[in-house]
DNA sequence: AATCATGTCAACCGCATCGGA
DNA sequence: TTCCGATGCGGTTGACATGAT
């Protein structure tokens, strides 16, 4: 798309009629958009591309304004906490980019996604010998209430357990069965954390944290395998489940969800969650992923 | 130096939603 | 209530950049 001219040629049609360019902007539409903007700021974008002599559609014109024009725009590379900040908002969030890119001052929404696409899931995928599907979902948490305890593990661990309780362990989305009823997401592209705060609006969460009696003495082992870690963070021998389960006890976000999931009374539905309480506390959010 | 593979990112596309007629 | 245009969003594309061979 970088040579415009080739596809969609630009200028005049052959019947007098307006072609809209496509394509990469040159700097003269870009001094027009934006000379355009700082005179007469955000109106109807078919208006705008119209009024600044853009051959442009309205729709190219925001995109182009949003993403590359728009004078608060912070440029350059992502920094740590920028980076740490994504990773903690997408494990919240899912794919929702432009909710994201609202708590990133200066940052688009396209910016991020690119971001998220290129480089940090090809770290996420990189930084450990799992398959890559299950890598990609290792942001995510699985969360369970266990008779009035809950408790959390991540989904990487979570699957495993499937293997050896469920047949079908390709199709995660819905698993139910005479003890347990999960939903995941199906491609475990976007962690599970992010599906329940948005993606299954309308159900219950008692549908989505259901008991699971039957694992009950894994996510006991579990929980001691977890205590046992944390007292020998030190050792460098840590193995990568380790450092996973290791991290799981500093995750803010548990205690905030057993206010939820802890009492069968309260029947909220998901999309009533207070995602800002959730995402209070930034440090909070635990290193799955060794970054290395 | 040439070729190939992979990564980056600007921009497009299609769809969903919203508000006004 | 329906229609339609505007807007916003997320997924995808594909040209260009860069590194590896």
């Amino acid at each position: 798309m970088r040579k415009p001219e080739k596809k969609n040629g630009g200028g005049n049609g052959k019947n007098g009629d307006v072609k809209l360019r496509k394509g990469l902007w040159s700097p003269e539409e870009d001094e027009k958009l934006m000379r355009y903007m700082l005179s007469n700021g955000q109106g109807c974008w078919s208006d705008v591309a119209r009024n600044a002599g853009l051959q442009r559609c309205g729709k190219s014109c925001r995109l182009r304004w949003i993403n590359y024009l728009r004078p608060d725009l912070k440029r350059g590379a992502f920094s740590p906490q920028e980076e740490e900040l994504i990773i903690h908002l997408h494990s919240l969030l899912g794919n929702r980019w432009s909710q994201i890119a609202a708590r990133l001052p200066g940052r688009t929404d396209n910016e991020i996604k690119n971001f998220w696409n290129s480089t940090i899931k090809k770290r996420l995928r990189t930084s450990s010998s799992e398959p890559k599907e299950v890598m990609e979902a290792g942001g995510g948490l699985i969360f369970l209430q266990e008779q009035g305890i809950n408790h959390s593990m991540p989904l990487m661990y979570m699957e495993s357990l499937l293997s050896s309780s469920s047949s079908s362990t390709s199709s995660l989305q819905h698993i139910d069965g005479p003890n347990y009823q999960m939903v995941l997401d199906p491609k475990l592209e976007i962690p599970f954390m992010a599906q329940a705060a948005g993606n299954f609006e309308g159900i219950e969460r008692d549908q989505l944290f259901v008991p699971l009696p039957q694992l009950e003495s894994t996510i006991n082992s579990f929980i001691e395998e977890n205590a046992k870690a944390e007292n020998t963070t030190s050792d460098s021998n840590i193995s990568s489940d380790n450092v996973l389960f290791n991290n799981i006890n500093s995750f803010s976000v548990t205690d905030n969800l057993n206010n939820y999931v802890g009492n069968p009374e309260e029947t909220k539905t998901v999309g009533e969650w207070d995602l800002e309480e959730l995402l209070k506390d930034v440090s909070n959010f635990p290193s799955f992923i060794d970054f290395q």
